[in-house]
This record gives C-alpha cells, structure tokens and sequence, in this order.
DNA sequence: GGGCCTACCGACCACTTGGTCGGAAATAAA
DNA sequence: TTTATTTCCGACCAAGTGGTCGGTAGGCCC
C-alpha cells in the first residue's frame, strides 16, 4: 500500500511536470531529459514507471487533461440558467486566465492535435474523444436550452456547438501573438452578439 | 544572367518542396535530408543556397507563403460588391480545396504559429506580419462595405476581423480530424447567420 | 543479520539532427 | 585547350534523441 502510494506520487509528480513542458514547447520539442532535469530525477526512474514517451503522454492525457478539461470548461457550463449565458462566462473567464499564462486547457487541446496531426493516430484518437465530449455536451446543453425557453427552437445545436468550438480554439491560437486583452474584449462582444441571434426572441 | 537563371530555379523548387513537408509534418519534423531526398539533392547543394534551415524557411515565407496568402485568401475579397458575401465564398472555397487536402493557406499560417510560439520569436515576426495584413484588408474591406451600404455602420469592423479569422483557423483545425465535409457546412451556416447581423438593415 | 523487492541511478547504445568542408563535375570565359 | 567560376557531391562532425541495462540504496519481513 505504500509501496504503491510513493509510486503513484512519483509518476503524479512526472505527469504535472511532464504536462507543463509539453504545453509549453510541444511534445516533439520537450525530451524526457528535460523533464528528468526539471524534477532531479534520473533516465532510470522514468523508465522504471512508463515504458516509453508516447505512454507517458497518454497517461497524462487520461489522468490529467480530461479531468482538467471537464472542471474547467465543461462543468462550469452546465446549470439551470441560461445554457448561453453560461458558456459565455466560461469562455470569458478561461481566456482571462489564459492571458495570465497559465495552462488554458481548451487550448491545449487544439495545439495538442495540430501537433500530432498526421504524425501520431494513436495519441490523436485520445485527444480526438476528449473534444468529441466538449462537443456533446455543448449541443446537449444548447437542446436542454431549447426546452427550457433559452434557445430559439430553430437553430442547429450541432452546427452551434462546432462554431462555438472553433471560435473558441481560434482566437486562442490568435491570442499567442500578443494583444490578448484587446482580442478576448472584440471575441465575447462579437460573441454576445452571435448569441443575441440564437436566444429565444422573448429572452433576447 | 543564366547562372542566376538555375540558380533560381534550383532555389526555387528547393522551397516548394521545402514548403509541402513543412507544411505535412511540421518544421521541426521534417529534416533537411528529407527534404533533399525527395528532391534527389545533397546536403552540399542545400548549404550552396542558403545558410541555415531558418534561413531558408524564412525565404519560403517571403517568396511563397506571402503570395500565396494575398492570391487566395485576400485578392478573391476584394471587389466592388457586397463585402460579406466574398467574405463568405472565399472562406468556403478555402475550406473546399481543404477537404481535397491540398495546401490551404489560411491554415498554414496557424499551423506554423503554433508551431513556432515561445520557439522562434524571428520565424514568428515574419508569421505575424501575414496574419495582420490580412486583418487589415478585412478591416478596411469592412469599412469600405459600411460606405458602400453593404455593412451596418454601428458594427466593430476590427472586432468583426478578429472574429472571423478566429472563427476560420479554429473550423479548420477541426477539420484535421476528418467530418470536414459536415464542418464546412455548419461552419458556413453559422456564418451566413452571423452575417446577416451584420448587413445593413435593408439589405438582409 | 540475511534476503528481497521497490525505486532510482547513470553510463551506454544506436540513431538522427543541423551544419562543415574538401573536392569534383559542369559550365562559361580566355 | 586551358582557366575560372558556379553548382553540387557526400563523408564527416558534435550534439542531442529515445531507450537499455547492470547496478545499488533503503525499507520490510523473517
């Protein structure tokens, strides 16, 4: 039991490290010497609890990313309010911490993948199913709004959703090159304004 | 005159080829012997042209990327007519020829900055020019289309800009993850509703 | 104390990378 | 034909990569 206990600290400790220099300077970019040098820990202790690069990273994709990504952008849309409303806070408040520096996790799923795109089917598929739940969720949320008299019956929840997305992964990618407060300001307003669009006339 | 003739001319196919892989499996991914390999050249004739890997990306952006951009992503908007609707076509023309997985320009420009972000600060400068000359002519497209009578005048053009290029990059790379056809569709739905917001009242 | 197992060390390996350099074809000039 | 110059060849190098492996310190059980 303790046994298990330290290992599992160990490999807690490699995986958060290991995350943070992957998002910063890219899967490719960041070798597992980095890594080690960052946590004073030696070739053999990382081979001793992964059994390569590629298992490593996935084991952080499962035991970090998607719990991350659900506490920070899925849970805190979901409510009995206005569905609109509250993926417009959600949005607001990750690119604010986003301007910060800190790890944005809507993002590092959209950088993860251009990554890996074409390079690694595996570890695409992992990051694939982890935007596939963003994306039922969204468009489950924008139903449930539709019934509760927040979201006009006519739209295309699915067709929303992906939008939402990709605006969303957009003006974060846009935001790296500076002027971050002056974009996330233009994105939520022209979001606003979409969104005037899809609200149940009553509500708008 | 004729040294300088194939001198070019070697140079030149160097960077069309330099910019297929580049663009396929990253800068960072694909080596400078791939490049030669598929171009049947040696390592000797590469340094003759250029002085370093950088050096030479940066020739691909200023002699093809650049041009590129302005033939089809910006050149096709302009015009005399209703501005939003060439907004509209070129963005789905742009996604269209995506989907035949040639080379898309609007996304390669993502893709690169992405690539290079907190990695190449040069690289990255010569990114960014692209990236604004392109939102300058949507701006200045917008504001030509408000005089017009195209656009309603109380709209923020740059903060429309900003939103549709965002809206752009983050549709395609979502598109890496195949379903482009059914993307490209609802992407181009959304917009269209979008845009009637912004058309002037008696056009819509 | 003796044995054992978990957790970690660090030298080492094969391989790839960007870049160098002396030289050899090819072409033009004399 | 000789000479010069441009263009290209390919062996080579140092640095770094992911991964292997023999070894060892320290706690735990008998």
């Amino acid at each position: 039991m303790d046994k298990t206990l330290k290992r599992m600290a160990t490999m807690h400790r490699m995986q958060v490290t290991g995350l943070e220099l992957f998002y910063q300077n890219g899967y490719y970019n960041t070798s597992i010497d980095d890594i080690l040098k960052a946590l004073g820990l030696s070739k053999g202790a990382f081979y001793y609890h992964f059994d390569s690069k590629e298992d490593f990273f996935i084991s952080i994709v499962q035991n970090l990313v998607v719990q991350k990504f659900y506490s920070h952008m899925i849970e805190p849309i979901e409510g009995q309010e206005d569905p609109l409303n509250n993926i417009l806070n959600t949005f607001e408040n990750s690119l604010a911490t986003a301007e910060h520096n800190t790890l944005d996790h809507g993002f590092m799923l959209s950088n993860f993948m251009t990554e890996f795109n074409g390079k690694n089917p595996v570890i695409m598929k992992y990051l694939k199913d982890i935007y596939q739940i963003w994306e039922v969720n969204l468009v489950s949320l924008l139903q449930k709004g539709k019934s509760d008299g927040y979201v006009a019956r006519h739209i295309d929840s699915e067709g929303v959703a992906s939008y939402l997305i990709a605006s969303y992964i957009g003006i974060r990618t846009l935001m790296v090159e500076g002027n971050s407060r002056t974009l996330r300001y233009q994105y939520i307003q022209q979001l606003r304004q979409y969104f005037k669009m899809l609200a149940q006339k009553e509500m708008a």
